[in-house]
DNA sequence: ATCCCTACCTACCGGTCGGTAGAATACCGC
DNA sequence: GCGGTATTCTACCGACCGGTAGGTAGGGAT
């Protein structure tokens, strides 16, 4: 998602580097992702896409028109990787594992889909024009139900736990992608995810629960 | 949290109301999680607070001087809600269980500390004047690493699990916290969150865990 | 009474914001 | 060449932004 910046008026019957339309997205998207929506200004993103401000009211309707085609590219581009993990060969536990994995792993990328995911998933309530805020929180529980549902329907989850699983996957989930939002910079390992993956399977294997009237 | 607004001089000797100083901050915490800082806008504050711009500077800085104020308000308030948690009788596990459940039951509340401390957590890296973005981060954690330390002094956790037990709950505050930010609106329960600590300890009781060859 | 301080105000400033009018340029078909 | 279309531009607009100059009311001390 790296696009030459270019002011140059270089017109080639046959270029092969991305029209105005494609710079203006790729620069809205990491714009907001950086700075959130408010503060990442029209110009900013004209200036890195190398175009003069009314080419983007030529190709969005305005600010928020190019937040909306953003955003749907975000989607789109989130669904089709989390597809790829949960399509993955392997059991329900593996491919759980993997969908946290992958998380984790382009969360470090740079302006990455996933940081501009959860940047929106988290923002402030009225920081965004009118959006379907639900649409990133959907695409996420539908692959994991659907991992989960094969384990079921394979024999490898429990039928009655199969809901827990689901939320505490999505709480690893949470963890993966929060690990590098904003300025954060985590330190889970791939394998620390995996470790965890079964750890939600297998429990902890804690010591002794506590009789009731335990009091020191 | 809510603050009258008033615009009234109203100079009484022995005022019970809150003074401009504190409604500012009010307005301003309220204000920053609502539409994150850069939407917020200095006059959107003191219309709030029922004061003229300029009380605001004769009391903070600048914009950015009252967002630190009010960070610095929220994180010695969650630090002290956690603590109750962290504190109460109990077992490890049930101090855990509390602890989310508590940050489950607050995330709904109105301009929650849990919510404003969420925004600041996760906001764009670009988003916020230059702020220790760790703080909230180490506040949680200090009081997950002291239940969990406690739970392995005790006996009730292996210390070889400590870490990704912290880890895992770690995860669940996430989702404990995430249940109403932004536009959310979460379904998980008080007892979802203790039914999701509980399987942190015992695990999901799954069904047999594939052999390495296992295709259907 | 006068002076000083605290707390708060109106009106203003320069700068930036999103958006637009009108124009210019490149390309294609006739 | 001309006209039409797609694409892109400079300069401008009104509104809003954070911040400030200068001022005032009230209370307390002298």
């Amino acid at each position: 998602m790296t696009v030459p910046a270019s002011r140059a008026r270089v017109r080639r019957p046959h270029a092969v580097e991305p029209g105005a339309r494609e710079r203006l997205l790729c620069a809205a998207v990491e714009l907001f992702e950086r700075k959130g929506y408010a503060a990442a200004s029209v110009r900013d993103i004209v200036e890195q896409a190398g175009v003069a401000k009314p080419a983007l009211y030529y190709y969005f309707r305005n600010k928020e028109g190019i937040l909306l085609a953003a955003l749907e590219l975000v989607a789109s581009e989130l669904d089709r990787t989390l597809d790829r993990a949960a399509s993955a060969p392997g059991s329900a536990r593996a491919r759980l594992a993997g969908l946290c994995t992958l998380l984790l792993v382009e969360s470090r990328s740079h302006a990455s889909l996933v940081r501009v995911a959860h940047a929106v998933f988290f923002s402030p309530r009225e920081s965004l024009p009118p959006f379907d805020f639900r649409v990133f929180d959907r695409i996420v529980a539908r692959h994991l139900r659907r991992i989960v549902g094969s384990g079921v329907a394979r024999g490898e989850i429990r039928a009655e736990a199969s809901r827990l699983i689901t939320q505490a996957v999505q709480g690893l989930v949470m963890l993966a992608v929060g690990q590098h939002v904003g300025r954060r910079r985590g330190r889970l390992s791939p394998k620390d995810m995996r470790d965890l993956v079964d750890l939600v399977f297998d429990g902890a294997g804690a010591g002794p629960r506590p009789s009731k009237g335990a009091s020191s």
